[in-house]
DNA sequence: GTGAAAGCGCTAACAC
DNA sequence: GTGTTAGCGCTTTCAC
């Protein structure tokens, strides 16, 4: 196998029909619809251009030519390693990449810089659509993106009114499980979770901030919480949020420790995802405390993890979801102007990390 | 936030500079070359252009241009979808993003079904370069990368003259694991390992197969435990080899229980892959035996899991071989002609599934 | 079954 | 600082 040449690109279509006296259709037929000429001609064309080494269509002029890149462009929050990091991540990128193998579709990941307001990259992107996961509701790359005269679906967040939408129900989602926790008795609460908003604030999220939050998806998750709550007469004001800009183990232990000092009383720890919740376990439980006679944990997902170690949380079809995106935009032709939503399903999964409080007596003097 | 259009593509430059009454040029630069314009002029370009909903220069005419893309090319042995079922592939996934970020590039993700010899995908992807990682040496889409008139680096599998490449040296790094259990007192040995070819086949591989095997990685290794073994007088012919298509636990398991079936003897087991062994260490433990009281396993990669369960395996940086290939490629500029090898460290780790063979008196009538 | 003509939308010299 | 010219390499009606 040897290269044909590292040098300048030395044949185009062109060349290649002047070298063989016929037209450039037909060498383009050649290529592309092999029944439009005898398959005699046919071979020589394609013998000839192994001879002259050329490697076939340019992919480039092609597309600028039929409008089509054969490739849909993946946006993230985050760097793009990020996106290996998290396992609810990389599930998503399965599914989507699994949908874009069935429609023969290239994936491209898109470099988008969170901390740089640098769009060229989407500007950039030869794509035939984008799938835009998870990102805040004022970024400008999602902006970038929606100027894009491409079709476009968003999974999880923002939700905008015009775009193709997957996600779940985020608050019907830790609602239920909130009630589970409200069974058990648990009154006094704390919540981690993740940051509200583009700019890095770690510590206490007030109702404000909670409610202005430029992340849907945790905006609905802490709106059902104070619901829930609520109706059990729980004022959501005196109910800690600690907020982490790095979504890691390390953030939600730290956070668990924010949270039990700012207030000792409490019975149980909502993680809005699992990475959080696995690492307010670790501190939690280096603080010599048992998970969940002394304290409950919970947290959201269910990736692989969250489930080896029998953690209360919610499940969600990560790879279902980064599919059903995939074919929500390569399906888009049959999109009839309407924008789609589609919603899937959610599941409790109660683990060991939950259980019923203890009295204040029985945290003192033993059950 | 609203879409321009859901229609045709509305504006093209030169329908912007006609609407202006300015060249195409000086649209051109305003986006491209701000300082060849003068701030009002710019302005009223933009300007102009949000209100005709152009959505800037278009890619893909700019990358035919220009002939760059601004994307690098993945090309893999797997269906897409199986380079984020294994964390080494994650891994490497991962550096590579972390290159093409960087470099301000974006990741394509090219669909190259193993199962099908359906190259058209590598012809239609608009890159700048080629990352190829670990695909046989007959593979027809590695091929048809060769054949495209752009830098190709490849990653661990095969090595090719011409190519730069990134990986370990294989060879020394099971070398280092076969004398540690050498060491230990191993005589008796069976070795799990990958596909040695692109048809499928789960079962022994004699020794010719494993000779003959398109994966340069696996020969390397297999040769390097034959030197190792004959070194201390192992026929080599006696050893058994299992091979699995299919990299998974599973068929980690289904090899080491077809191991011991064929040579109950044998005091150790080694894996070409972690994933491999995780799955001959369940099956092994279903079967009742003690690790490495009764039997020895080791892997390949140092993958999380492995660690997490003590693993005696070799641990290679693939997060750094996937940076080193994206570095690679995208610093072709200086590629002065000849080809260039990357050779990363590897490192033994000695866990606790690697222990001295009890004597075969002891294996029936306890130590 | 084959060819001629007409661009796809853009950028880069170079001249003004 | 701005415009003119000349393609980048290809596909696609539509005639022949």
């Amino acid at each position: 196998m040897v290269r044909s040449t590292n040098s300048r690109r030395p044949a185009t279509l062109a060349s290649l029909a002047a070298e063989l006296g016929v037209s450039r259709t037909t060498v383009s037929n050649a290529y592309n619809r092999p029944d439009q000429l005898s398959p005699e001609l046919r071979k020589r064309v394609l013998d000839t251009a192994r001879r002259l080494g050329y490697p076939g269509p340019d992919p480039v002029a092609r597309s600028l030519r039929t409008r089509k890149a054969g490739a849909v462009g993946l946006l993230l929050t985050e760097n793009l390693s990020y996106a290996f990091r998290d396992p609810a991540a990389v599930g998503f990128l399965e599914g989507l990449a699994l949908a874009c193998e069935d429609a023969d579709h290239g994936l491209l990941l898109i470099p988008a810089n969170p901390e740089h307001e640098d769009v060229a990259a989407v500007h950039s992107a030869g794509v035939d659509g984008f799938v835009v996961y998870s990102v805040p509701d004022d970024d400008p790359h999602l902006a970038a993106v929606m100027e894009r005269p491409v079709p476009t679906v968003i999974c999880d967040q923002p939700s905008l009114p015009e775009i193709d939408r997957v996600g779940i129900d985020d608050g019907a989602a830790i609602k239920e499980l909130a009630r589970h926790l409200i069974e058990l008795g648990h009154r006094k609460i704390g919540v981690v979770c993740m940051r509200l908003a583009r700019l890095r604030n770690d510590g206490p999220a007030s109702p404000e901030r909670q409610s202005r939050a430029n992340f849907h998806v945790q905006r609905a998750r802490l709106t059902a919480l104070s619901e829930a709550f609520a109706e059990i007469g729980v004022d959501w004001e005196q109910v800690p949020v600690i907020e982490r800009f790095d979504h890691t183990t390390e953030s939600g232990g730290s956070a668990a420790a924010q949270l039990m000092e700012l207030d000792p009383e409490i019975t149980a720890i909502i993680c809005t995802s699992d990475i959080l919740a696995l690492g307010a376990l670790s501190e939690v439980r280096r603080q010599g405390r048992r998970v969940p006679q002394d304290i409950t944990i919970t947290g959201f997902d269910g990736i692989d993890d969250a489930e080896r170690v029998g953690l209360t949380t919610v499940r969600q079809p990560v790879l279902e979801k980064g599919r059903a995106a995939g074919r929500l935009l390569l399906d888009s032709a049959e999109s009839s102007g309407k924008p789609r939503e589609v919603l899937l399903e959610t599941q409790l999964v109660t683990g060991s990390t939950a259980g019923s409080p203890r009295s204040v007596e029985e945290r003192w003097f033993g059950p």
